[in-house]
DNA sequence: TATCCGACAAGGA
DNA sequence: TCCTTGTCGGATA
């Protein structure tokens, strides 16, 4: 078929719907060369006329013609509206399984929806004459190939995030010019609904761009046109000739516009150009945040949680279950339209067989008995699906979200959409089972947040109206009107943790608890929430959590106690990963303790602008869910949100502190203050005589920090007055004292410690502890505390350790190889807590609980150390231990010289004598090796991994596995099986209390 | 006085 | 500027 005779056809013929609407599919298919559905799909799986049509009776289907994946197509008759007809297409599309292209015709026109996820709707529209036009005729035949050619390319986020732009720099110029911040917001989010208005229609005419079109020329009329524009819309009534709904819903109740200039109107008219229909009211948090102070805007971005992550929490805690009980329904059901058939079979094949026989009375009365209990089974059956259809629904109509962090409404918006969807889905379901349709009741009424900052509740109320309106339109639905926006308190505006009156806030029973509550460190706390705000949280929540806790830990605290009480089934919230460990992790343990973590994302990382952090999403509360923990199934998920997927449970939270380990580990000194100077300076200073007659090298020491061992030495180092010298015979060092009074003093002394503030000259802490472990010993192990790699290193006596490396006070290899060996490393990634993504070592929840093997803990290797013709160094430890520990410091004395040499090639680098006789040779490189050297740090060794170091490292490892008794089966080892056995090792022996 | 943390912070490419 | 990688000192226990 050609176009013209296509088109010559099409114009002539006055055809009902019905009858016509198929031809003209099967022609239209003729003409673009494509099959017809009976062609190439003859049971209509996936290309057919009347999809969802009830066999039954005849009824009418989803869709006209559907295709999988490309479209639904709804016929009308010739000039009746095409706009109902996709309506209904709208309203079917979930059935139909979301095609991308949602297509409706009246034989004379043709007009293509788009409707890809996320993005703008777009709408190609051909009347018959365009079929002439090659390119439009290309286009309709996308529809049936490759409808994704015709994915709009502008995303509703794009769109979001241009008006968002704009109207934040809208909100910014209100603002610079003195207006109240809570003001300007409240007018930009009137002016934006009314925006959002016009584009859905609920404004009729243009109303809204046209009263600015004028403004613009009459810019005095503007402020009093628009409220009265406002007030129209919180009564309803008419705006000039225009009738206005009723808004409602507290947003034009205050209507208070500011003075506009003529560059703001402009930019309101360009904005008004935008397709607002489509905003996505997900990203309205941002909307604004140029606009608005620091400090708000700080609050509002923290708030803000993408789409992705939420749905990570709403879709276990809230859809999952809820889909759970109803395929539940649906599985009754199917049972009893089973029974029904059955019976009816039976009912059928009676009086087949009566027919065809003479029937004696008694035969007739049991046919007829037949006849009746089918038939009342079949009524009884009705009764009970409708039924369940109804109670289901019912259900989904009084659940209740509860979202007590809520920001700018996220959560509640999505949250409601997937409630929504779920509704819409059964509604549908209970249609192809008979049952008369029913109008959608989810709502707005189902969601109720609790948000401290007015500004963000504000946003809130707003974001979840959007949400509603956008979802019943996008789905064929009218809206409720008399009012739009029904005065609902969805979102309380208040503290959610503490009353004004200091008592613990009461939070409304809901079905479920979802919500991104606010982090705060635990040290952080005080300062930033002030005294009194801390000391009522501590009365309110003493017993349950600690001070030391992070903010986030409260609102945990409280979810928990609402399902303990029964208020809540379960709760979903996002926190900062290091939930998992330390203080933090106490509030998991309860939970663990009175109900189940169920679903968790231990560690993932957090897209927000500007926010470093990672986070984790859990799930906790009394559902029929099976565990799953970072995606996949488990058997059970522990407090430190780990958890072992097979029958072997190894619960790491349990391990305790051993005796045998107390003592050895130690962390470097804080200095509090500048103490450290470039090594050029000290030796300048070495050099210099002091009045008093005593070298400076009393107080001077070289120092090392995590970065000296992950990376190469910074060769700086420490002044350090110990903790007996007074401020005047400090003051006889001259040279450092100058230094510490230039550098240190005034931030000493504007410290709380009293004891920091009066000896401002020594560092921060005494470190009692770490000289007198050190002193005897003429090296120690150190491991830097936050580091990618888990890296052990000798470091010389003299060399003084900073706080963020942790100590081992042991001099001997045997003890090395073994913290370096991949058991304790496991160990310590496990056991430890982390710094964003980096691994940190914890000294008692790492050190203080590792077993080492037997004969060789840190309580065997205090004693005497004995060095071995080849270097190594090995402890005094029983006779029968002896072997191992020799095999163990031989492996690690290998792996050492072999990093030495790597980091420093002997060719590279020159040995020149310190400036004091008996100290460390210093190591330069050589000039033309400098930069190469440079990249030679023990990270970048770890990070290559060369062949030779990870054979060095399989000796070591050999040798340890061979001390734990595990020789033969040491190479077949994983991760869980090692952790399980270190977890019975640790629990067999003695703990420290 | 020991320990832990950072809705991070700062250095390097 | 992004990307990598671990400071520093407050605050609780």
């Amino acid at each position: 078929m050609t176009p013209d005779q296509f088109i010559a056809k099409w114009q002539a013929t006055t055809l009902k719907e019905r009858s016509a609407a198929q031809e003209h599919f099967i022609d239209l298919c003729r003409l673009l060369n494509e099959p017809t559905p009976a062609e190439i799909d003859p049971n209509g799986e996936f290309y057919c006329f009347e999809r969802g049509a009830k066999k039954t009776t005849g009824s009418d289907g989803w869709a006209d013609v559907w295709k999988r994946n490309c479209f639904g197509w709804e016929y009308k008759g010739k000039r009746k509206n095409l706009n109902e007809a996709f309506v209904q297409l709208h309203r079917y599309a979930p059935a139909l399984g979301n095609p991308p292209l949602l297509i409706v015709s009246d034989m004379e026109h043709i007009i293509i929806h788009t409707a890809f996820n996320g993005t703008v709707p777009d709408k190609h529209q051909l009347a018959l004459n365009d079929l002439r036009d090659p390119a439009q005729l290309r286009l309709l035949k996308w529809a049936f190939t490759e409808p994704e050619r015709l994915r709009p390319t502008l995303t509703t986020a794009e769109l979001t995030e241009k008006a968002a732009r704009q109207f934040g720099e809208l909100a910014q110029t209100l603002c610079e010019r003195g207006h109240d911040t809570t003001q300007v917001a409240h007018f930009c989010q009137q002016i934006l609904f009314c925006f959002f208005a016009e584009d859905i229609g609920l404004l009729p005419n243009q109303l809204f761009s046209k009263l600015l079109e004028i403004g613009q020329q009459r810019l005095e009329h503007l402020p009093a046109t628009l409220t009265n524009l406002f007030n129209t819309m919180a009564t309803g009534g008419f705006f000039g000739n225009d009738p206005v709904d009723w808004f409602n819903g507290g947003l034009f109740d205050a209507a208070t516009p500011l003075p506009l200039n003529r560059a703001d109107v402009v930019t309101l008219r360009e904005l008004a150009q935008l397709n607002w229909s489509a905003i996505e009211p997900s990203i309205l948090g941002t909307l604004f945040e140029r606009g608005l102070d620091p400090n708000q805007r700080e609050q509002l971005g923290a708030h803000y949680t993408d789409p992705a992550s939420i749905m990570r929490l709403v879709n276990p805690v809230v859809l999952e279950p809820l889909r759970a009980e109803w395929r539940t329904q649906q599985t009754a059901i199917a049972a009893l339209l089973e029974k029904v058939a059955g019976l009816k079979s039976k009912a059928d094949k009676a009086i087949a067989t009566a027919n065809t026989t003479a029937l004696t009375t008694e035969a007739a009365n049991k046919v007829g008995k037949v006849r009746t209990d089918a038939s009342n089974a079949e009524a009884k059956a009705k009764k009970q699906i409708e039924k369940r259809c109804r109670d289901f629904l019912m259900r989904l109509q009084n659940f209740r979200i509860i979202d007590p962090a809520c920001g700018s409404g996220n959560f509640l918006l999505l949250a409601l959409r997937g409630l929504k969807d779920l509704e819409h889905e059964v509604i549908l379901d209970a249609e192809r089972l008979g049952l008369p349709a029913s109008f959608p009741k989810v709502g707005p009424e189902n969601v109720l947040g609790i948000e401290l900052n007015a500004y963000a509740a504000e946003l809130a109320r707003v974001t979840v109206w959007i949400g509603e309106i956008q979802w019943m339109l996008n789905h064929g639905f009218s809206l409720a009107k008399n009012p739009i926006l029904k005065k609902i308190n969805i979102i309380d505006q208040r503290d959610a943790v503490v009353n004004a009156d200091g008592a613990e806030p009461h939070w409304p029973a809901a079905d479920v608890i979802v919500g991104n509550p606010p982090f705060l460190g635990g040290s952080k706390k005080r300062s930033v929430l002030g005294d009194d705000y801390f000391s009522t949280l501590e009365t309110i929540y003493a017993g349950r959590i600690s001070g030391g806790a992070d903010f986030v830990t409260y609102w945990f605290e409280k979810a928990r106690m609402q399902i303990e009480i029964g208020k809540a089934k379960a709760a979903g919230l996002v926190s900062t990963n290091s939930i998992r460990g330390g203080a933090n992790r106490k509030v998991l343990e309860r939970i663990c303790a009175t109900t189940t973590i169920f679903n968790a994302w231990s560690d993932e990382p957090w897209i927000n602008s500007g926010a470093a952090v990672r986070v984790s999403l859990i799930c906790f509360g009394n559902t029929k869910l099976k565990p799953v923990l970072n995606g996949e199934a488990v058997a059970e998920i522990y407090a430190d949100l780990t958890g072992i997927n097979n029958e072997t449970k190894a619960d790491l939270t349990t391990a305790k502190s051993l005796k045998e380990n107390s003592g050895a580990c130690i962390r470097g000194l804080a200095k509090v203050g500048q103490f450290d100077v470039p090594g050029d300076l000290a030796r300048q200073w070495l050099n210099l005589p002091n009045a008093h007659g005593k070298s400076n090298l009393d107080v001077l020491k070289p120092w090392a920090n995590g970065m000296d061992i992950a990376r190469r030495s910074s060769d700086n180092w420490l002044i350090d007055y110990g903790n007996s010298l007074s401020e005047n015979q400090a003051a006889f060092y001259e040279a450092p004292f100058e230094y510490v009074l230039e550098h240190v003093k005034a931030q000493r002394e504007a410290q709380r410690d009293e004891k920091r503030k009066t000896y401002w000259w020594r560092l921060g802490r005494s470190g009692i502890e770490i000289r007198t472990a050190l002193n005897p010993l003429a090296r120690y192990i150190a491991t830097p505390m936050v580091a990618k790699h888990r890296l052990f290193v000798w470091l010389d006596k003299r060399v003084f350790p900073d706080q963020q490396l942790i100590v081992i006070a042991r001099a001997d290899d045997t003890t090395f190889g073994i913290l370096h060996s991949h058991f304790h490393e496991i160990w310590a990634l496990r056991m430890g807590t982390s710094l964003g993504a980096t691994p940190r070592y914890t000294p008692t929840t790492t050190f203080e609980t590792f077993p080492f093997p037997i004969g060789l803990t840190p309580a065997d290797t205090g004693g005497a150390i004995e060095t071995l013709d080849s270097g190594a160094v090995i402890p005094t430890v029983a006779a029968e231990y002896q072997d191992n520990a020799k095999a163990i410091a031989e492996a690690v004395f290998q792996l050492n010289q072999l990093r030495e040499e790597w980091l420093n090639p002997p060719e590279w680098i020159e040995r020149q004598p310190e400036v004091v006789a008996g100290y460390l040779d210093r190591i330069l490189p050589k000039p033309e090796y400098a930069a190469k050297l440079k990249k030679r740090t023990l990270t970048n060794l770890y990070n290559e991994h060369p062949a030779s170091l990870a054979n060095a490292h399989r000796q070591l490892d050999l040798a340890v596995a061979a001390a734990y008794g595990w020789e033969n089966d040491a190479a077949e080892f994983n991760e869980a099986e090692i952790l399980q056995r270190l977890l019975a090792l640790n629990l067999a022996r003695n703990s420290r209390k």
